[in-house]
DNA sequence: GTCTATAGAATGATAGAC
DNA sequence: GTCTATCATTCTATAGAC
């Protein structure tokens, strides 16, 4: 036998299933409205079984906010600092667009963890996000002095990049209910990924191919 | 007397204090997580007495969301069938980031309420909402027509805007601690509105002044 | 590991005196 | 109109049998 513990069969499946079941919950009605039992419902256990794999709803929370902090991280990873900021940028703005496609659960958690005050993630927003910001700022400022973008506000850019780029998740239900109350398909939101990335792109100044 | 019956100088207090403590409240806990207990401490009076002027919960609730969407009819308004894209879309986009300057929690109510499925506005989504994007793109592509601006996808560039504006209500949280964990200074904001309305506007193909 | 039953706490809402 | 006391419900979490 290994010296690691292997996880028993019924405990993968279980807590898989829970995990799945409170990010659904979660997004739908925050961590107020979510219950233990909903969540055990949607699990497909009885309640009691929940927090016998994780004994409080804060507990099952902060795991799921840790699933989303490691989405995160791979989309920051795209933005390379590269000579080509129409490479970096684009290439950046797509991976947002494609997690927001994949993960728009993650990304609702995500901004209503935020909207409320970011109680859990308050120390990753002064820490981790602080200094990958700063160090994109100084990027930003590379190419703006090297002539490759305009002089904007690096800042209001990459504000502009997470805004746009989470509303395909965050207001999903409010763009679908703009396309005739049916999600947009493969091919509209490859468009939109384009569009977005075309408009920032020329918006600071860089001429598309 | 008058024939309208006038409000007695309490109700009138009372319910100013209440909607200013419950704006607060739900944008910070959401629906769910909003207490009527909280509220009514929040707002100087006895929850009995919050039970008094809005028996329910959800009956506060919607007084709030209606507040709200007086305000959204109001920036809607901004966005007028003019014959220069510049200037309707220059004055829309000042318009909404005034707004999210001005009504954070409001923006913050909102984009939950869509977030949970737009449990009370779907009415709103379907009808109002549908009719004034149907309208504003019908603006947007006859600009295209007469070449005023690029083929750009007018829904996307209408969900850019919506993103990028109130994502600086609904993240200000986070805006705040990438700026050292204070809010954004007048000028600060002022900047980036600036920014914001120049990416936008030369990002689909107006030369800017 | 699973599940029934329930304890203990919090919450929405109301009764009824003032 | 105001406010104390309280009911009824719901929810988190656990005990304890299997």
């Amino acid at each position: 036998m290994n010296v690691m513990q292997k996880k028993s069969k019924p405990r993968v499946k279980n807590e898989e299933a829970i995990l799945i079941a409170a990010e659904e919950v979660f997004s739908e009605l925050g961590f107020a409205g979510a219950t233990t039992s909903l969540i055990a419902s949607r699990a497909g256990i009885p309640k009691a079984n929940l927090h016998y794999y994780y004994p409080t709803k804060e507990a099952l929370y902060q795991t799921i906010i840790s699933r989303i902090f490691s989405i995160w991280l791979h989309a920051a990873e795209t933005f390379d600092d590269c000579d080509d900021p129409a490479d970096a940028l684009g290439r950046y703005i797509r991976a947002k667009m494609e997690i927001s496609r994949m993960h728009p659960l993650g990304s609702k958690i995500w901004a209503q963890e935020i909207m409320h005050g970011a109680p859990q993630i308050q120390g990753f927003l002064e820490t981790t996000l602080n200094d990958w910001t700063a160090s994109r700022v100084k990027i930003i400022e590379r190419w703006i002095a090297e002539r490759k973008i305009d002089a904007i506000d690096p800042q209001s850019l990459l504000y502009m990049i997470w805004a746009t780029t989470q509303h395909y998740a965050d207001f999903e239900h409010q763009i679908g209910a703009l396309n005739g109350g049916k999600a947009l398909s493969d091919e509209k939101y490859k468009h939109a990924t384009e569009t977005v990335t075309q408009i920032i792109l020329k918006g600071i100044g860089i001429k598309m191919v």
